[in-house]
DNA sequence: AAAACGGTCAACCGCGTTCCG
DNA sequence: TCGGAACGCGGTTGACCGTTT
């Protein structure tokens, strides 16, 4: 766990870097590299550790580095990414060229995380406001004050952490500059929700989850067909998806330390949808979709970090989950309760009429050969999604998905622009998938559904 | 004039992950 | 397979500077 610091060897320097190290390191590494920077000081005739060095030569020296302000651009990027990816700074700063994570970090928590605070609070600032050039700060109010963003952030936040409130506020300039229309968002993760559910159920049971609601749950999942999307979350919510009616098998009720969605307020004991109407502005679904696909096109595993902002781990992970990540899924599986709760209706849901249920798979067994979706709507092997994952969903050919009846219609995909809305899809997953300075690495691509 | 305060950012620290013998 | 070294990351610190009181 850890080690000493590699800067407590005696003689070594620390602190600021003077122009004749800065001249001694950069002269080192233009004629031979930098290599193993442990050996480089002493090579270099540096008293420096070659942790520091790597940091001033990374953060500082390095000749691509771009200094000066951060244009709009830049602004609108590390705004987006960070709504996605949380506090990943490294994440964050494969997709800014010249821009280093300490750098963006900086910046965030000097300048954007402030600005964005004051406006989800309410708060305008002066300097601001008297400004006559359209600042991505103005540019905001429009969003804000239009219509279409208006219910999303009504006053509905106070419940939230700050940052929480920066968070959404990011989301709400995702969604608006995406002109993402929430049926066909509803639409989409009705289908991601249904992908969730046999792992939802694999993970409740494999927990051999004790409570009578739970096992109802699992019992009705996979025989009951909802007719609507109403019915269903309110069965949910009357039955089983409370935040109190799953333990994980260490007796403890998880919730999510990622779920922005408090349980300590008690929307959650209202069954009623009226009763989480409060929450609306907060649950994105575009944006919880955008982070099940995140968990899933990585081509490593997410980092177990505190803080990344993502929902760490995966509720659909393989059989062979370490304690930490089956930890991971029952927080899943929260969040996904949670989402139900808040937002009920909004959610759309997998019919299962005349399916088998469920069964569990063990690491040791066979894993069934049938084919691929034959409707495949998303490209999900070349996302990254795993196949024991499809598995499940490629015996139920009978699957319909129904969204949220009263959902507003704004417009179809074919007039977004982008062919069914690929486009915007396809831009997201490459903004948070290979950074872009990895040519060859793949982007998944999002095919129709 | 000077102390207090707050903002900025380079650098450090500690921990987790990866690499390698 | 294991353990130590190296690397990478995110959080934190502290020096510096401008502004306010």
């Amino acid at each position: 766990m850890g080690r000493a610091p590699c800067c407590d060897k005696i003689g070594l320097r620390k602190g600021a870097w003077t122009p004749e190290e800065d001249q001694k390191l950069l002269a080192y590494i233009q004629s031979h590299g930098h290599g193993s920077w442990r050996a480089l000081p002493k090579q270099a005739g540096l008293l420096r550790c070659g942790k520091s060095c790597r940091l001033r030569w990374t953060n500082y020296l390095r000749p691509d580095i771009k200094r000066g302000r951060f244009s709009l651009e830049e602004e609108q990027v590390i705004s987006h990414l960070h709504a996605i990816l949380g506090n990943r700074w490294s994440a964050i700063a494969t997709h800014l060229p010249g821009r280093t994570d300490n750098e963006i970090k900086n910046y965030w928590n000097t300048h954007l995380k402030k600005r964005m605070n004051m406006q989800t609070g309410g708060i305008r600032d002066p300097a601001m406001s008297t400004t006559h050039s359209k600042t991505s700060t103005e540019t905001l109010d429009l969003v804000l004050d239009s219509p279409d963003m208006k219910p999303l952030i009504s006053s509905k936040l106070s419940h939230m952490s700050q940052w929480d409130s920066a968070r959404l506020e990011a989301e709400v300039r995702l969604s608006h500059d995406s002109q993402l229309k929430m049926q066909d968002c509803e639409s989409l993760l009705g289908r991601m929700q249904g992908l969730m559910c046999p792992k939802i159920h694999n993970s409740l049971a494999t927990h051999q989850a004790t409570s009578p609601d739970c096992k109802e749950l699992l019992s009705q999942r996979s025989v009951q067909m909802f007719q609507t999307p109403e019915a269903a979350s309110s069965h949910l919510l009357n039955n089983c998806w409370k935040p109190t009616s799953f333990r994980s098998h260490e007796g403890v009720d998880h919730i999510s330390p990622t779920s922005t969605l408090s349980s300590l307020e008690g929307q959650h004991s209202s069954p009623s949808p009226a009763g989480s109407e409060a929450h609306t502005g907060y649950v994105k679904p575009e944006h919880f979709i955008l982070k099940l696909l995140l968990q899933n096109s990585s081509s490593s595993p997410i980092s177990h970090k505190q803080g990344s902002g993502l929902m760490h781990g995966t509720a659909i992970n393989g059989p062979n989950q370490s304690p930490w990540q089956q930890n991971q899924s029952e927080l899943k599986v929260e969040e996904m309760k949670l989402l139900n709760a808040a937002s009920p209706g909004s959610l759309g849901l997998i019919s299962t009429e005349g399916q088998q249920p469920l069964s569990l798979r063990s690491s040791s067994s066979p894993q069934p050969t049938s084919s691929i979706i034959s409707k495949s709507s998303w490209d999900f092997p070349s996302m990254g999604i795993p196949p024991e994952l499809l598995l499940d969903f490629r015996d139920r050919t009978n699957t319909t998905c129904v969204t949220q009846k009263n959902s507003t219609a704004l417009g179809t995909w074919s007039e977004l622009g982008g062919l069914d809305g690929k486009d915007y899809w396809t831009n997201m997953l490459q903004l948070v998938g290979p950074p872009c300075n990895q040519p060859n690495a793949t982007v998944p691509t999002i095919t129709k559904w």
